[in-house]
RNA sequence: CGGGAUAUAGCGCAGUUUGGUAGCGCGCUUCGUUCGGGACGAAGAGGCCGCAGGUUCAAAUCCUGUUAUCCCGACCA
């Protein structure tokens, strides 16, 4: 067998996931250990499906009316301090600067672990009258967060994100824009990442520091793990009234507006990887791939071979496609490509050529389909069009068959001991029954889904009356 | 931040028990033959053994400290 070969190269991911997922980041050239703790290198080809997901999103964002911003990276102490529940979060992982060459700092400023601080301060500068609203901003960054342990992608002391910060007239513009948001997400993760998510919202356990609401996106990973995948927050106007963010409304009357945020990061790229990866490496959906097609000349030394590559290239022209001339052996540019996740592979050689022909050899299935030269450029995009369909079905299928549903304690505890995934279970709403779930079976909740099923009318802790469903699972 | 492990060439490792000045595989460079699943031969290049102290005639090896990484928990996007 072949495949011997394969799996040697990098550690299973049935018998050891963790190792698995570092192996692939590393040896498909996404990412590179930095000499500062805690903080990855991002090389070309990892930072590519960034800038792909950036290139989306961004035209999403506009789309909804929002434009880019940028904030300074520095938090001064006294603004960070504004908003009591929003401090006591970030506080213990936020790095502080107290130099500025050998002069002591006056004051103390942080490096944003978050910047709705700075988003505040400046709202309430040029936020006066009701025609000034909404404001609908948002700004690519990256933040920092002095985080104890890290994994590339997973959790970094220093992160890609984005984060949209608005403001509105009323409450219900605000809720609306939260859910707005929320739903760009989810639909960009469906049909771009091929990774089916759950949306709800989180306990009051678990939102954003400072938040009234906090909605999520949550994803189920090959190994059972959850990944929250977004989150888009509504703040009510409690950091308006911390930071004196007021407008004159029509009726003369002076409001404090009601703000949002919103966020996605590099972590996405975390989730692509677990949710498609496979024991020969990375599996990238088409609609995200920095390579669409590999093309693998066969025998290229011969004469025509490499100029019939760089034909079919041209009538590929729609799509990335990446023809590897250099002069490694085909089965190694085979295996390389897999590692890599491209999506679809062409082999082209003397055979092909001599029948009009080339074959087409699917990354997620290794399906291999022979097209004739003449209607290529159509086969590769249905092509894509199927692997995209089909990465989606195939994740979605492994949510579902790995989706529990517990009605009593015991039950629960029995799952989350022995089957990983996510458990659908009755909560009551008390936060004490959240506290000890977690204590006693290490499962969090993790939303309560808008699509809410009844499984039962009594809460899976404490047996009183129940009106949600909650999602629960271990969490990334 | 607790518990465990690791640090030797770009990568993966041996050598550490029993101190004597570093080796293997892959990769890299050059040339030739190959090319439909990680090709073969020949000749080369590359390391003050994580860092800082200490013991010793002598330290990759023993001792102390320190830093980083990985895994398992607690915390977070």
């Amino acid at each position: 067998m072949q495949d011997k070969k394969l799996v040697t190269e990098i550690t299973s991911m049935d018998v050891d996931f963790a190792k698995w997922y570092t192996d692939i980041v590393k040896k498909a050239d996404l990412v590179d250990y930095s000499s500062v703790r805690g903080c990855m290198i991002i090389r070309p080809y990892g930072y590519a499906i960034w800038e792909n997901i950036q290139k989306v999103l961004n035209q999403k964002f506009k789309e909804t009316g929002h434009e880019n911003v940028y904030m300074p990276m520095f938090i001064p102490e006294s603004l960070l301090n504004k908003e009591k529940d929003h401090v006591e979060g970030f506080a213990p992982e936020v790095a502080w600067v107290t130099h500025g060459g050998h002069e002591k700092l006056a004051e103390r400023m942080c490096v944003r672990p978050t910047s709705e601080t700075l988003f505040c301060d400046h709202y309430a500068n040029i936020i006066e009258s009701y025609r000034d609203l909404p404001k609908l901003y948002n700004q690519w960054c990256s933040v920092v967060r002095w985080e104890k342990t890290t994994r590339p992608f997973l959790r970094s002391c220093e992160f890609l994100w984005q984060e949209g910060h608005t403001a509105h007239a009323t409450a219900e513009e605000a809720q609306e824009e939260t859910i707005r948001m929320l739903n760009v997400y989810a639909d960009f993760c469906e049909k771009y990442l091929a990774i089916p998510v759950v949306k709800g919202q989180k306990t009051d356990k678990e939102k954003f520091a400072g938040a009234v609401a906090t909605y999520t996106i949550e994803s189920l990973m090959h190994d059972g793990k959850a990944l929250q995948s977004g989150t888009s927050h509504n703040f009510g106007d409690g950091f308006a009234k911390a930071f004196g963010i007021e407008f004159t409304g029509k009726d003369n009357k002076l409001t404090n507006v009601h703000q949002t945020s919103w966020g996605v990061s590099t972590r996405l790229i975390g989730a692509i990887i677990m949710v498609h990866g496979d024991d020969s490496g990375l599996v990238l959906p088409p609609n995200i791939a920095p390579i669409q097609v590999a093309l693998i000349p066969i025998a290229q030394h011969k004469e025509g071979v490499l100029d019939k590559c760089r034909e079919v290239k041209e009538m590929l022209s729609n799509f990335t496609v990446k023809v590897d001339d250099s002069d490694k052996s085909p089965g190694w540019k085979f295996a390389e490509y897999e590692m890599k996740g491209v999506p679809l592979r062409i082999e082209l050689g003397p055979k092909d050529i001599e029948n009009n022909q080339a074959v087409l050899v699917r990354r997620d299935t290794r399906e291999k389909k022979v097209v004739s030269l003449d209607n290529i450029a159509q086969e590769v995009k249905e092509m894509l069009a199927t692997i995209q369909d089909a990465l989606f079905q195939k994740a979605l299928a492994h949510r579902e068959e790995t989706t529990s549903v517990a009605k009593d304690f015991d039950e629960l505890k029995d799952i989350a001991q022995n089957k990983p995934g996510f458990i659908k279970a009755m909560w009551c709403g008390d936060e004490a029954c959240e506290i000890k779930i977690k204590e006693e079976t290490t499962v969090t909740s993790r939303c309560i889904p808008f699509e809410q099923e009844e499984i039962s009318d009594k809460c899976v802790c404490c047996g009183k009356p129940a009106k949600k469903m909650l999602y629960w699972g271990k969490a990334y």
